[in-house]
DNA sequence: AAGAGTTTGTGAACGCGAGAACAAAACGAG
DNA sequence: CTCGTTTTGTTCTCGCGTTCACAAACTCTT
């Protein structure tokens, strides 16, 4: 908002850029495991599925961390860009609405493999509550506020059916909550300075069924 | 590609557009089961969660569906969207990789009530064989090509370990496949014609962790 | 029938992101 | 030390998407 201190780390980097320095990371935790000390732009283009240019100017963003005529130390990069995101430290998680889609999550190894850590599971049902799932209990929703408090939790994430969403939602903004991610198929209204992101399947089928309808009537014209 | 016979259905609507449609669907669809007859730009756009003019420009693409100084007819509206998106007809879909994440797939209602039919379930895993999921049999990976000659299946949904998502992408592409939804974490390489979208949970929680990093650093400052 | 009040559909301005292209910098060979 | 090669970092241009603003079109009242 107002002036920062200057110092370093870039000011404002786009949004777009935001979303795919995820997948640099993949890439160069990938690249690093493989045993590649160096490489170049064009190379991690290629792994991660974009355009070399794209990728120099993301990377710009963040300072000059390439050596010009040889490329990237690749586990430098990768520090940066994991420093960058901020995943370098650990962020504890709640999940809340252990039922079909909860247990997967919490039974998702890549969690706490990049830098996440689920410190409590809630349901609002109490023949939940009796139930471990991957070594975690599942407890009543209303302990929310004293989890958040215990163990710092910034992020949230919403498996409850549509209905649900909104109110959890709202109880997660209260108990000081500032970053959800959303599984229900429903729009979030929460105030400035809470940011939603939201993962929904069946809008994704359905921009497939669209350009599946228009391939389709491609060929019979 | 070449001229279309004309006709109706406007050409190529933006791919932002495209995106948004599924969610002004789901808006109505609530709307239409809370009674509502008839909404204007403004409402619709509230409860999508969007700008009322970005609304009325995306609708503008498909047509001239509204009346001036009323609004829209919700049913009719819900109508012209869901047939340009293409989910007036039934889509059959394939899930491939029944572990924790393939489970709550199988279990999702979403996918009938939207448009979507699970043909099959499908896992390299011979143990898995045995088991029914939502009704449905798991069946050997290699009965892809029959079952997907025998329903005509487009659309196809990756949910195996990321070390297997491009080799059961190619042979998804071999078999007829059209449209992937990947929610391996990893890039899949595929031959033009073919669309893939990607549900990325680490990504996802990646870009709130970036922003929550800020926000501290913000509050420090 | 005419005017006041609504609300849509769209033209125009603007800002952001993608990609091409190139200058600057590092390295290695001779 | 100099020149050629490689590859980064950045500038520039273009196209897409968002938003504003308003004319056109419709309803309702008098
Ligand atoms: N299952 C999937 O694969 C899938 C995929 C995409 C999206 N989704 C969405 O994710 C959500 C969850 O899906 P699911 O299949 O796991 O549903 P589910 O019914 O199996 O589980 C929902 C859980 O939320 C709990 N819950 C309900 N209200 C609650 C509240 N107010 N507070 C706390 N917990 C509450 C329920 O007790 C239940 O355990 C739904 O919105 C669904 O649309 C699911
Ligand atoms: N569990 C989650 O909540 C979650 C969330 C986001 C992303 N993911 C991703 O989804 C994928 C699946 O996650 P999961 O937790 O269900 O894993 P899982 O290990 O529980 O299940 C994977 C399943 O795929 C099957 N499989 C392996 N190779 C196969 C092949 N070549 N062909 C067909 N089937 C094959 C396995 O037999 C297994 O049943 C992973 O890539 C994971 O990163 C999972």
């Amino acid at each position: 908002m107002t002036a920062r201190t200057s110092a370093e780390s870039t000011r404002d980097i786009p949004e777009a850029t935001v979303a795919r320095l995820p997948v640099y990371l993949r890439a160069l935790i990938t690249l690093s495991e493989s045993g590649t000390v160096t490489c170049s732009s064009e190379d991690l283009a290629r792994a991660a599925g974009v355009n070399s240019a794209k990728l120099r100017k993301d990377l710009s963003y963040l300072g000059s961390y390439g050596t010009r005529g040889v490329g990237y130390d690749v586990d430098y990069l990768r520090y940066q860009i994991a420093r960058e995101i901020g995943v370098t430290q650990d962020w504890p998680v709640v999940i809340v609405g252990i039922g079909n889609l909860g247990h997967a999550l919490a039974n998702y190894s890549g969690f706490r493999s990049r830098g996440f850590r689920v410190v409590a599971l809630l349901d609002a049902d109490p023949t939940r509550h009796e139930e471990v799932v991957a070594g975690i209990d599942v407890r009543p929703f209303d302990d929310l506020e004293q989890i958040v408090r215990e163990n710092g939790v910034a992020i949230g994430v919403i498996a409850t059916p549509a209905i649900a969403a909104q109110d959890v939602a709202d109880r997660m903004v209260e108990c000081g909550i500032s970053s959800i991610l959303n599984f229900a198929a429903t729009v979030l209204a929460v105030p400035a300075g809470v940011d939603v992101r939201k993962v929904d399947l069946s809008i994704e089928l359905q921009i497939l069924a669209y350009h599946e309808q228009r391939k389709a009537q491609a060929d019979t014209a």
